[in-house]
DNA sequence: GCTCATTATATCAATAGTTATATAGTCATG
DNA sequence: CATGACTATATAACTATTGATATAATGAGC
């Protein structure tokens, strides 16, 4: 249910669905997705709904570009569901399912599970470090944030420069995990 | 595609599709979770595909009770995903997408959130925490494990003991996370 | 004897998400 | 001028998950 909400959101200013697509790739993966496949219709279906409106626009770099714009009925419903219970995702983390079976297989092979995972872990989160750095907390006490940097354009945003920062703490907690896992699963006698 | 390997990993032991649910309901909640209407029709796909056979059970309690058991096929499977790459989850956190899109309401309903987020994920965080202090990793080292400690049926296992310990790292680190954006939500200039 | 909780299996409809494929215009490279 | 990369929309087929409902046996409390 939360993708109409995004989509919703996202179209505070007019947007294709292509459009959409790049954001969900850039600032948004961290803690969301959806397919091309997923999001025209899911446009399209809004629109019949009348929550949105459409308009075919000529591009100078392909085909016509069909941009969207959200009428008063998505700012209600948007304002809904911001005041609405946080909503918990259903845990589904399939690594976990693995390392749950883990004490069937060698020391060997569980070791080579837990260092190809932690190697993940440092990889997104050297990521996110780099682009939580980019957009310091301490611009946001200032009265007036840098208007000019021409990068600070949604990202000037405090809300959504601390949705970066949960991925950064989440990733060091989980790169403990693995150095956890590791140091007991050495500890364990040999036998087993 | 993991939910069928967590089914052929727990009928290590001959159980039910009801049995199972309740191992969801329990330990396995804090990674994965599958409804009846969904363990039901899987578990006899996967016996018409030959990985399980079934037997009816009369029972003292109700209805006849079809108890599973594993064949060869799904142990070689069961192997191969084990030595597969780390199933990294396709992130879609719900709440994160509302915390997005949370500069457009009031300072007071934004705190309120947060707090509200906090307060679950602690909640969360004591359940777990009690749990793993029945499991100290301390007794690991030991050559025996206590057996004849009667919960430690299959939480005798390190790996599933840490994959507990994998939420309550996680938790802490969320909780942190609150403490964070209530923190420099409240140094924001009072006009935005 | 009735109701309710628990044990137990099964199916259906609907929603959500993934993978593959078709179509088409623009632009750069060789 | 053919090929591939990028922009752009759209749909079909499939898999995964959720929510609702039907059925039925047992035992406890009233």
């Amino acid at each position: 249910m939360s993708l109409k909400f995004i989509l919703l959101g996202l179209l505070d200013q007019p947007r294709s669905g292509y459009d959409i697509k790049q954001i969900f790739e850039g600032t948004l993966k961290n803690f969301w997705n959806a397919e091309l496949s997923q999001i025209y219709p899911l446009l399209s279906k809004l629109e019949r709904e009348g929550y949105l409106e459409s308009d075919l626009v000529d591009s100078s770099h392909g085909p016509r570009r069909r941009i969207y714009h959200r009428l008063a009925q998505a700012e209600t419903e948007l304002f809904d569901w911001l005041a609405s219970e946080p909503d918990m995702p259903v845990a589904r983390i399939g690594y976990l399912a693995q390392m749950f079976f883990m004490e069937k297989v060698s020391p060997k092979q569980r070791c080579g599970f837990l260092h190809r995972l932690r190697e993940r872990f440092e990889q997104q989160h050297r990521f996110l470090s780099g682009l939580t750095a980019q957009y310091p907390l301490e611009d946001f006490e200032q009265n007036t944030p840098s208007q000019d940097d021409p990068q600070a354009s949604s990202e000037r945003y405090l809300a959504r420069v601390l949705t970066m920062h949960h991925g950064v703490l989440r990733l060091k907690a989980l790169i403990d995990w693995c150095d956890l896992c590791l140091c007991w699963f050495d500890r364990l006698p040999k036998n087993s």
